[in-house]
RNA sequence: CGGGGCGUAGCGCAGUCUGGUAGCGCACUUGACUGGGGGUCAAGGGGUCGGAGGUUCGAAUCCUCUCGCCCCGACCA
């Protein structure tokens, strides 16, 4: 038997097939292979499979998939390998020499530099960490086993003794190994939409850096500084959006005493299962425990008590930035994580009237930003009696359509009545000089719209952010074969850069100023591999400058969502000239297209038979059916088909109002309501 | 809380059945070549195997306990 050379490399043999597309072998795996040929006529250690005594082919009994391995393995050199059916055959050069003796021939072995030093088929020395290990291990005091039956040194010369699975036992994998795992060289993967919905989310949050679970904290996440950014910016534009219908901003504590919580009826009832409590502080168990606010209704109303006296004092418009935390049971990063950021607004008025006007024009400030920054239509409606927020006398809310039909309450806004000015004892003196009680409204969105805006828009390839809340809106990839080139390329670049960042982009009417924010990608890498890294990213404008483009004066634009190929070379100067409105065409095309997929997927139903069919299973769409108005119909839906009412259309949000029969009772309706499933 | 899966290098995982020198891929570092859609080669760095007990000459591997995470259900923005 020749004494088998390690492969240069030292890699482990990887022949890799999925019965689809021919084999993958490797270069490092083909050399080696190749000088296997002496391994041709190995006994096939199940003799069930070895027909003719003696020699034979290993590949000739196996299914036709397993041949194709084996075949390609004989065309690289007359090596005889077995493959399985699984696709993924690794094979260690000491398995095929004890193979040759004789019984056994464990594959899922790996033939790594290590293996390879035992086997005496690698000549180099451990390297020096694995000496450093070696050499802290040989001062612990340790068992000779040098000459013991045990010795591995020794027992690598014999056939291994025991049970013998075979090597379709040991290689059988229904699931793909490591091998699939460690054959790529590309990032991982993101999960295709329509083959797990969810698991593209969390493909797309992950690849495009945005977030990742805290894991060391139960249902929390950490927002990275990308996904941080669109926050930011969300933040940036509502909190202006805030300023300018007269709100201001102010903060107050985390902690809330647990009784405040306890003294709405309904408030309490809602959120007492989710609450964390603060039962210990300063090494002592607390008087009264501490609840981490889930919203702040409770605390705001104790000092609106302290502040308000006189119907002088109001309008009190307060907002807050802040986080929250609901004890949730299932989490799904931005979409429900225990602790989440948020904003909560906060006001109190002389009369009903007043303050029903604020919830109302709070759900318009929602609704115009989801729609004209965040590009992400919604519909406005009113939530039903079960639906609505714990302690309210009526919630309104903003509901978009996700890219799988499931529908998501993007923010809310609530009219609650006297009902925390009573609990709280929050009254005013009234022009008559009558004590009153202040009407009160809250509404808030979160860090959850991080989680619709991924959903709405983003694609395979990742994430698609709208320019209104891009980070970056454009990246600059320079293109260079020499370092005469890339000086040249760099400082074009950085000139296209400098013209691009005075570029205000902001929308007409906001207080603020938004330039266009531009990376030039100077990394030592393929320019492949930025594209992909920038794709994945969502921003909006790749722009490529090489020394072609700087000889013509032009320069290469690709927008994100155009395909692979839609590539447009441009003049330099009329691009610059023309970018802000190119980014505003990019934003309403999102816009349209989400429009698009809303009214393709928004369906009538009138029968119970149709909307089990439309609903079966996982999908789901926005339907508007008739309902007959009680919580037992909508308790009865629910538990059926897990389809909830997601809103009551406010006037010219939905079909106009017609009397019907309710879909499921067959009871009187005065108007249709919109149902999906929702996150 | 029920059902399922999993804790081994930064990440993804082999190795555990059958105890005997801690491995692979990716990522990372250095150098060279390369550069208009995920490059190649070479040389390197990195882990007391989730934790605690036990069995054993010897435990990632066997036993007991424990902690944590993920997925699927019941609750919710």
């Amino acid at each position: 038997m020749a004494a088998v050379p390690a492969s240069r490399s030292g890699r482990r043999v990887v022949l890799r097939g999925d019965g689809c597309h021919p084999p993958v072998v490797r270069r490092d795996t083909e050399r080696l292979v190749g000088r296997l040929g002496a391994w041709t006529t190995l006994p096939h250690p199940d003799p069930s499979l070895r027909a003719a005594p003696g020699r034979r082919r290993l590949g000739q009994r196996l299914s036709a998939r397993a041949r194709g391995l084996a075949g390609a393995a004989r065309r690289l050199g007359g090596a005889a390998v077995a493959p399985r059916a699984a696709l993924d055959l690794r094979m260690d050069v000491g398995a095929l020499r004890q193979h040759a003796r004789g019984p056994r021939i464990p594959l899922g072995v790996a033939l790594d530099a290590g293996r390879q030093r035992r086997l005496g088929l690698r000549g180099s020395a451990p390297g020096p960490a694995a000496r450093r290990r070696r050499a802290a291990r040989a001062s612990w005091p340790s068992w000779d086993v040098a000459g013991l039956p045990w010795d591995r040194r020794a027992r690598s010369e014999q056939p291994r003794l025991g049970s013998v699975a075979g090597p379709f036992a040991l290689a059988r994998r229904d699931e793909p190994g490591p091998c699939s795992g460690a054959m790529s060289s590309k990032p991982e993967k993101i999960t295709p939409r329509s083959e797990d919905y969810p698991k593209w989310y969390q493909d797309v949050i992950r690849e495009a850096d945005l977030a990742e679970p805290a894991k060391v904290v139960k249902g929390c996440m950490v927002i990275k500084p990308y996904g941080f950014a669109i926050w930011e910016k969300i933040q940036r534009g509502l909190d202006s959006r805030f300023k300018d219908t007269g709100h201001e901003n102010a903060y107050f504590p985390l902690l809330v005493p647990q009784s405040f919580i306890t003294k709405e009826a309904e408030h309490v009832e809602g959120f007492a299962p989710e609450l964390a409590v603060v039962t210990h502080a300063g090494g002592e168990k607390l008087e009264e425990p501490y609840v981490i606010r889930p919203t702040s209704e409770t605390i705001i109303g104790h000092f609106f008590g302290k502040w308000i006296s006189s119907h002088r004092d109001l309008p009190m418009l307060i907002n807050q930035w802040a986080n929250v935390m609901r004890w949730e049971l299932r989490t799904r990063m931005f979409l429900r994580t225990t602790e989440f950021l948020w904003q909560e607004g906060h006001t109190a008025h002389a009369t009903h009237e007043e303050s029903k006007e604020e919830v109302r024009k709070m759900l318009g400030v929602y609704s115009e930003f989801a729609e004209g920054t965040m590009a992400m239509p919604v519909v406005r409606g009113i939530k039903t009696e079960t639906e609505k927020f714990a302690g309210a006398a009526q919630s309104l809310c903003i509901e978009a359509m996700m890219q799988d039909g499931k529908a998501l309450q993007a923010g809310t806004s609530h009219d609650l009545g006297q009902n925390f000015g009573k609990a709280f004892d929050v009254k005013f003196q009234s022009e008559s000089g009558d004590l009153e009680y202040v009407w009160q409204t809250s509404w808030g969105v979160s860090t959850r719209l991080v989680g619709g805006l991924i959903m709405t828009h983003s694609d395979d390839e990742g994430l698609v952010l709208p320019p209104a809340l891009a980070p970056i809106h454009a990246v600059v990839i320079p293109i260079y074969k020499n370092d005469e080139q890339k000086a040249a390329v760099m400082e074009a670049a950085q000139r296209l850069k400098k013209q691009l960042c005075a570029i205000d982009i902001a929308p007409q009417g906001v207080r603020y100023r938004d330039f266009i924010e531009v990376r030039i990608d100077d990394r030592d890498m393929r320019p492949g591999a930025k594209f992909y890294h920038w794709e994945r990213r969502g921003v909006p404008m790749r722009i490529e400058l090489g020394p072609k483009d700087l000889d013509k004066g032009q320069v290469c634009v690709k927008m994100r969502t155009g395909g692979t190929g839609k590539k447009e070379f441009l003049d330099a100067g009329a691009f610059v000239e023309g970018v802000k409105d190119r980014l505003d065409a990019y934003q309403a095309e999102l816009l349209a297209a989400a429009q698009q997929r809303i009214a393709d997927r928004t369906v009538t139903l009138d029968t119970w038979d149709d909307f089990i069919k439309t609903f079966k299973d996982d999908a789901s769409t926005f339907a508007w059916c008739h309902w007959d108005g009680t919580s037992e119909t909508e308790a009865a839906i629910k538990a059926e088909t897990k389809v909830t009412i997601r809103c009551i259309p406010l006037p010219g949000q939905g079909p106009d109002a017609e009397p019907g029969v309710c879909i499921k009772s067959g009871k009187p309706s005065t108007q249709r309501v919109l149902m999906a499933k929702a996150y």
